[in-house]
DNA sequence: TTTGAATGGAAAGTTAACTTGACATACCAA
DNA sequence: TTGGTATGTCAAGTTAACTTTCCATTCAAA
């Protein structure tokens, strides 16, 4: 799964910890997640939504040829 | 977190096991889902919005009261 | 009344999403 | 050149989302 996070937090000058601190979770998370490392839990992913006032499918895109993940 | 799961699959028509059958998941999981044993990862509840060609938002409720989950 | 289909849920094991801590690199600014 | 800010990434530990297996309950149909 792929997600425009870095890009997201950049359009809204933050950095990864600031993000981090937001959201409660720890730097490595946020940066492991933009560099695809791994993908968010669904609380995470709502959450992120929420903060950045918009869909989890805005951020994060499932692609077609994903079905087996 | 809440989920219209139920209510859904349902609506299509649906058992438990036919539903998981569809989703590749187990029986179990999605027994579990309904019955907020607990939550879905990213990737299944996508699969889940697609199959039913819906949103993640219109199945699954983030409630404003779950900051910390 | 019995049988089978659908569901609920517990137990134990695996995996991936997290954590903290550490260290390396890159890049400005003083 | 030094120092601070931002990021990348690894290692080891915890937890929750899964798995398989099993048994119990409900209920409609034969």
């Amino acid at each position: 799964m792929k997600n425009r996070l870095d890009e997201i937090r950049k359009k809204h000058n933050m950095t990864q910890e600031e993000l981090a601190e937001k959201l409660k979770v720890s730097r490595q998370t946020i940066g492991s997640l933009e560099n695809g490392r791994y993908n968010p839990s669904i609380i995470l992913a709502f959450k992120i939504a929420k903060l950045f006032k918009t869909s989890i499918e805005e951020i994060f895109i499932y692609g077609e040829s994903e079905e087996n993940e």
